[in-house]
DNA sequence: GTGAAAGCGCTAACAT
DNA sequence: ATGTTAGCGCTTTCAC
């Protein structure tokens, strides 16, 4: 059995009220109430049960983070940018791994709206689910588009497309393919594919998309992109649209005895910490995790507070300049 | 304002209660009650508050996962690994990344104790921490001690260790260094120290070690790694007891024209998914990360439900054979 | 089969 | 300066 408001009350010989009063410190209260309340809590070692708290209050200072899979370095780094700010704002997180799963975004949503939370940033890359639409929920978005009526916080795509097809072909490649997940995903990452499609039309040169499912086991994805240089054996550059394809890719041309960057040129997409340090080798667009993870907070913070500012920022991209280009 | 219990029942024109027994499909209801009910549900898109059921129930399904952070390889996979199956268990799950901050952790604790949670996924890397000590709360240690009574899944870090240093001795390596965090961490990882340490003095090699914090940054790290570097100057092996360092190490050798692993052998520890699919090169000891996932989540299911298993669990590590070594 | 009423632990009017 | 009481939204005895 559990240490309650009224254990404490009773233990200090005062009410419920004064107990609640010293625990918030709200009200008039005479030092010796406080003291002898305060001694109570030690002595129970008493802990504010924070459901009944939430019930009361209709607030719950919970958030709901919604993403493909924490297993992941661009992810995984924008979690863990996410939620320490989002603790120092007074925010407890839960967090959902979709892994793309439109059925298991469902039920997180309805459990998460369940649960009261205060708010939710999304960052999973699913079809639509009308689920979003039924709410007033607060709810901020990372790189993808629910709606009008909620913000999206995103890198510049199309800059980061049109510099990392651009470098390519600047190096000399010109039979360029980009892989990328399917189109069908409501997502502003599709500008870079888009910006790869006017960079390459604008030099004369035939754009090709190769798809590969961001949620595709390893082993399929390794078979994918082995069929990819089968189809296209002349192939000498390759824009993957995330780092990890891009590490795949560069693996299996080192199988296949291909020299990168003599022979095929890699450029990939989002540079988390993690694969940098893992491969610093790696030529990549990075993407700027920490200040999309604050533009997130503080907008989400925004709305919670009642301000229904809509709007959708674009973060600046940069090329790391490893040397698989 | 939301939608309530009581707004479906007087839309449907029957009490709370049957309107309950319909949600929790409970006791006997007429068919065409069951009906009335589920349309004026529908009609109001009622979502039930998870936050007064919990109140009432005194049980929140909700599990805390705390963990240093998620933005590293192995932790990262640990998360994405517990949260789907504690999701198909019927929890949702509280996140916490503590950094090794003992204060955070002590934070997080008190936040999830107050929040109800009904277990809790320990993992963090910190010195002993009170709070632990007064909850009767079922906790689960992932390669972390905190008391006797608490269930402790790690890996066979004595074998990882021994492993990883019969092999750098193996191909020749005769000046190994290993680089460790702090000893007053309580954790079984230190096995893999004192592995190290056993199989050296066995081959008449002198064991070294080099301090790297698991929480320092990038920056302070590297700078560490070159002193180290400097410090041992004929240093022929290193074993890095995480993936990160390890691939910091390798780095710094290529800056400083030291060939791998002609010159230096190093050897990783963890092997995570996404460190591999990067780094494949990286010869490394492999954590079951999956099995130890599903251990974790079997145990805390048992303690939740009342079976008082007081046990520690080690699983199996083997070799990644990359080409460091 | 269905409903009225009490209570989960806490807070805030409204007394006193 | 402190206590009494009602109620947050839900579930469950206990009546009928």
């Amino acid at each position: 059995m559990t240490i309650k408001l009224d254990d404490v009350a009773k233990l200090a010989g005062v009410s419920k009220t004064t107990v609640s009063r010293v625990l918030n410190n709200r009200g008039y209260l005479s030092e010796e109430t406080k003291k002898k309340v305060n001694k109570a809590m030690k002595e129970l070692n008493y802990q504010p049960n924070a459901v009944a708290r939430q019930l009361f209050r209709k607030k719950t200072n919970l958030v709901g983070l919604i993403f493909p899979t924490v297993d992941n370095p661009f992810f995984g780094e924008l979690v863990a940018e996410l939620e320490p700010r989002l603790f120092k704002a007074g925010f407890k997180v839960f967090i959902g791994n979709s892994m793309n799963d439109p059925e298991k975004e469902k039920a997180y949503l309805r459990e998460l709206i369940s649960n009261q939370v205060d708010g939710l940033i999304v960052g999973a890359h699913n079809y639509n689910i009308d689920e979003y639409m039924n709410t007033n929920l607060p709810i901020v978005a990372i790189d993808r588009i629910i709606n009008k009526d909620i913000p999206v916080i995103s890198s510049d795509n199309y800059q980061g497309g049109k510099l990392a097809t651009e470098l390519l072909i600047k190096r000399g490649a010109k039979f360029i393919v980009i892989t990328d997940g399917p189109l069908s995903l409501q997502t502003p990452a599709h500008k870079r594919r888009q910006a790869y499609k006017d960079v390459m039309k604008a030099h004369g040169l035939e754009p090709r998309t190769f798809l590969i499912n961001f949620s595709w086991s390893i082993e399929k994805k390794k078979r994918s992109i082995e069929k990819m240089f089968q189809k296209f054996p002349t192939m000498d550059g390759v824009f993957a649209t995330n780092d990890i394809d891009a590490a795949m890719v560069w693996q299996t041309a080192e199988e296949l005895g291909i020299e990168v960057p003599a022979d095929l040129k890699i450029i990939g997409y989002d540079s988390a910490h993690s694969t940098r340090l893992l491969l610093p080798k790696l030529t990549t667009i990075e993407q700027p995790i920490s200040a999309m993870a604050e533009a997130a907070v503080h907008t989400l913070l925004q709305r919670i507070s009642g301000e229904n500012i809509i709007c959708e920022q674009v973060l600046p991209v940069r090329v790391w300049h490893g040397r698989s280009v």
